[in-house]
DNA sequence: CTTGACATAGAACGTATGTTCATGGTATAA
DNA sequence: TTATACCATGAACATACGTTCTATGTCAAG
């Protein structure tokens, strides 16, 4: 499912020249800045890009190209600077976080427009609602969005969304691995709360909070 | 400079065109949807909204057009769905609440990009920049944004920012007047925390909280 | 070697689409 | 009234642009 240099480099001119013009380049335009002579070469190579889900097209239509979702994880609107998030559902403190096995796309989801002031865009962010008042300590109520980098390792200081296995609970909270003890410190964001320590085969990591936003009534 | 209805239903339309499709409408194309059955009159149009600013064109170009911001200061480009916001200033327990006596453009602030997924935009949309940890009863930590709609009265339930005058304190929290008593109730967001109560005169209500913007580290 | 999938080139074709022109209606001001 | 600016119509025209067809080259599998 890869794409060869030719077809990266015109994703790329055809989202530049989206950004820059406001509308997408023609087949010529392509093969032009491309170094492609023929118009059936770059006709060729759209339909190849299409079927790989890059873009999409419509027949018979001048400039009927878009950049789609090029991968799982935010994607960009070429036509300008906001991206969107697929919400991936819900996070509260006595459910498990189910999380799709494989990536998923933006396609499956409800999704949440964010903008690079907020966040920068980067692949494999996803969002989560909060549902009830368990994730006070971590200064997030009921009815906020957690947005999230999926990984499950977690460097010192990072806010996470965890797993507690023994436990049975989601939580949301920043990571400290004590070396000397060989535990995990888990400190709320709210410093007049205590932390709590779990033993590190008892946490799998779900992802990494980036941003928090919150809707007020 | 003021568009004719047909003008206006034109550019709202190629608006809705390039966000549904992600490429621009021909000239029939917007002809059919406002109603007009001659290309040349679409042609026309579009060069006195051109003329008006409010759109770019490129000539012998199929589907050359953008739209641009129709005037300098304006909060929100039309081509895309966000929308900007001015950041006021900064907002802290210890300190008066400093806005600026008229209304504020964002031509003269910082600001920061929202999109409708977060808010919906509306005037009188400000936003300020949280220091210090004084406001974590209210969900708030040091580093947040938090986005006010200015007004000076509130309805019961209405988080605000206010300013209390005796003591000399800003404070995030929810408002209820409590008629028998003649006081107002300003009760924390997190509830686990006790309100205060203050007389009216002694409250100054700076703007209704609308959202709150959070990165993580 | 042959076969077939894949990538490329060039040219011819049809149509989608911007441009222009001749014409006319409706206002408002002189 | 006449003049003028503005807004509209419809048709003809030129070309920008997507589509299709034939031909060629490469490479791995049979």
């Amino acid at each position: 499912m890869d794409l060869t240099a030719r077809q990266r480099r015109m994703l790329e001119f055809i989202q530049r020249h989206v950004r820059e013009t406001g509308y997408p380049p023609t087949i010529r335009e392509i093969g032009q800045e491309v170094g492609i002579s023929s118009t059936s070469v770059v006709n060729y190579n759209l339909n190849v890009l299409q079927e790989k889900g890059y873009i999409q097209r419509t027949r018979e239509t001048s400039r009927g190209l878009r950049v789609v979702a090029p991968r799982a994880g935010a994607a960009w609107h070429p036509e300008n600077e906001e991206y969107l998030v697929p919400i991936a559902g819900v996070i509260a403190a006595g459910e498990p976080l189910r999380l799709p096995e494989t990536d998923f796309s933006i396609t499956d989801y409800e999704t949440i427009a964010l903008t690079r002031d907020i966040l920068a865009p980067e692949p494999d962010l996803f969002a989560l609602k909060v549902k009830g008042e368990s994730m006070i300590d971590a200064l997030v109520n009921d009815g906020d969005i957690v947005i999230l980098r999926r990984q499950s390792n977690a460097e010192n200081g990072d806010m996470v969304a965890a797993w507690l296995i023994d436990e049975g609970e989601t939580t949301l909270k920043r990571f400290y691995w004590e070396r000397e003890t060989n535990r995990v410190r888990l400190q709320p964001a709210n410093p007049t709360m205590q932390p709590i320590f779990v033993h590190p085969a008892n946490i799998e990591i779900k992802g990494k909070v980036v941003a928090v936003i919150r809707q007020v009534q």
